[in-house]
DNA sequence: TAAATAGTGTCTATGAGACATTATCTC
DNA sequence: GAGATAATGTCTCATAGACACTATTTA
């Protein structure tokens, strides 16, 4: 075998053309509840809105934009897009997952930009200091559909298209709802939670389904009181119903040979 | 709003640190047949395997990694990958997808190096020519566990096992499994080949599930002959076997909740 | 005829899917 | 008691899971 003689010494990277940057990309979706008339008891009604920043520079100057940011030489790419999300939402520990590089050349006329794309569920309720203050500024929330017909900068309405569609399929195949329900919900609640997310999804015996079914039982439990009683809540109904919490447990794992 | 007066003209990303590459790792795996004893009817040996280049320079010179290269300011990261793996494989077409960003500070020693990790399937039968010619040199199929307790380049341990997961995963849910089989193919080949990736698969009742449950019919079918006849295989057993073939039908949408 | 793989019969318990029905509470 | 939501009853058919059994061919 050859020795080469090349070491750290005589590597170069400069011999090579290097990216300008490495931006993240971050879709912050969060769920708005729209209570009835203050005291009716009736389900709410809910929408999927996105976090959108307008731009005050070139490029793009003026349009809607996903937030992010670019990334220093001393974190990984998901710290940067942790540290963005935060500066931008003023929450931390909020449930972020990647899902995506964007690379297409000339995507970003300030040049090699490789963006990486995230998506962040946020409850509304940890939105709610933040709203007041900037929400007539330059970050707003916008609905998912409307924010999807925007001219929005760069190859956002891309990212935001796939980041919808990633977080369909995980919103059915995992346990993320929980990221847009209180610690105990209603059976009503989940369902209404998932069907805002996936209008398509339907099940008329979602309630045994959900708690009778032997595969599935454990994912959720019902809340108990400190008298071991069952804790109920009526918020949405006369009828007060079951409030159900998130076990631990993994979802069953999925297989379409099985 | 404030209207800044930054434009093409008065922006610098020289101002910023800027990465010093992304490069793209590609985890390429191939199953490799090991036929019983030559006109022996029985099913054969299959262990899955990954291809592993040896360095010849620094960082790293003499160990093992990932293929890969990097990426040019006119290609996407896809496009890239694309390329090394069809340098590396000869082989065109090959199903690949992109999975993970490796940004670790420090991965590298080279510098800030961005890493873009993706998964190719390989049908052993397209590489039959070119191991002949590289086989005894720097290029060689290693079966996965043996490569996954060498001591490989980089972070390309971490790599290597992220990329198995993510295809163990993808084996159960899709149809990915026809990148590793024949066009014609019978139950007990469909089988093995998702054990092969997936050792803890197992179903008594694989050929009624596959074949005669309704929400699956449909995702392979029987193939006939030119005369409309059943068309059998008994290449791995006396008795001869239906072949089936992969349609072009999605496979159904998996949900834990329904 | 033993061995090896392919494929079917059959039984039980569980689940899917569809609706009707009952329960609980407020106005 | 009308109206709204919660939850159960009930029926049918499909599926899961287990295992015994039959089928086909060759050495």
């Amino acid at each position: 075998m050859t020795v080469l003689i090349e070491n750290q010494t005589t590597y170069s990277p400069s011999n090579y053309r290097t990216p300008d940057g490495a931006p993240s990309d971050i879709v912050i979706f969060t769920i708005e509840t729209k209570e009835k008339a203050a005291g009716k008891k009736a389900l709410p009604d809910r929408e999927l809105q996105v976090m959108l920043i307008q731009r005050k520079r070139w490029p793009f100057a003026g349009a809607w934009a996903l937030p992010g940011g670019f990334c220093g030489e001393d974190e990984s790419m998901y710290d940067c897009a942790k540290r963005e999300l935060q500066e931008e939402t003023g929450v931390d520990r909020i449930h972020m997952e990647y899902f995506g590089v964007y690379s297409t050349p000339g995507r970003d006329p300030r040049g090699w930009m490789i963006s990486h794309a995230f998506f962040a569920l946020v409850n509304e309720k940890l939105l709610a200091g933040r709203s007041a203050s900037d929400d007539a500024a330059d970050v707003r929330l916008f609905p998912y559909h409307e924010a999807l017909n925007m001219e929005l900068a760069f190859d956002h309405r891309e990212i935001l298209s796939d980041a919808f569609h990633r977080v369909q399929q995980k919103m059915l195949t995992t346990t993320i709802a929980k990221e847009f329900l209180p610690e105990e919900f209603t059976i009503s609640e989940l369902y209404q939670v998932i069907q805002t997310v996936v209008p398509e999804f339907q099940e008329r015996n979602f309630i045994r389904k959900i708690t009778s079914t032997q595969s599935r039982k454990g994912i959720i439990e019902e809340v108990l009181d400190h008298k071991g009683e069952k804790k109920l809540s009526n918020r949405y109904s006369q009828r007060a119903a079951q409030l159900y919490r998130f076990t631990e447990h993994m979802p069953p794992l999925l297989s379409i040979y099985t």
